[in-house]
DNA sequence: GCTATTTGCAACCTTTTGGTTGCCTATTGC
DNA sequence: GCAATAGGCAACCAAAAGGTTGCAAATAGC
């Protein structure tokens, strides 16, 4: 599970819908992911195929029909391994903010 | 302040690894940044101005140098706002994964 | 003033990405 | 068995992304 590939997965703006459209409701089938999108199937296809590459998926096939699971493990991963690195640094960024507007500089 | 700017802002390894490099120091020159990157000067620029476009940095000048400031906000407002969505997801993707687990299926 | 240093800008190139079309396979339901 | 439905796979294409080289501009230091 590379943290590179979930960072790229979330990059695209049509693959962070079909997560939202999971969110909604789980266990869609293609088909149905493809319900309010302008692309065409096979297009739909590729972006869940990056997206189970990268852990956010997970997919259950049943008879003809391929139904997509929503995994939000690796996204609390980021938050947690990442995005909490930066938690502590407005302070900082706050005060060089100040330091700008003061005009300190030049 | 566009969320897809942040995100694609983050999917480049480069990029994240500069916002690593200010989170250890931050205010650092164009120069400073370069040095442990194997591109060019002009590359590194590139990034620096997606990231600041996605208001993951600001820039400060001084003279002929140009210093650059994390600003983590971007990133705690996906944390916030996107990433919390996601966080009382996983009963159901565990189900399914149970389900699948148990070859309920195919 | 002159030189070195730091950055900015533009053109160009290559690879990746996002999307399409076309066709094939496998189920379902009658 | 056969038509309809759901999905897989490959080739192809255009646009965007990531990087380079080359040169110009501005500032610092002597």
């Amino acid at each position: 599970m590379s943290m590179d590939a979930v960072f790229r997965a979330l990059a695209d703006p049509a693959r962070r819908q079909l997560l939202d459209s999971l969110h909604a409701q789980n266990g869609q089938t293609l088909r149905q992911l493809c319900e309010g999108h302008s692309m065409t199937r096979q297009a739909v296809t590729k972006h869940l195929a990056i997206l189970e590459e990268a852990n956010l998926i997970s997919t259950e096939k049943s008879g003809r029909e391929k139904h997509h699971y929503l995994n939000p493990v690796p996204i609390q991963h980021i938050a947690d391994r990442w995005i909490g690195k930066y938690e502590r640094a407005p302070l900082r960024a706050l005060s060089s903010l100040k330091r700008t507007l003061e005009g300190n500089e030049q």
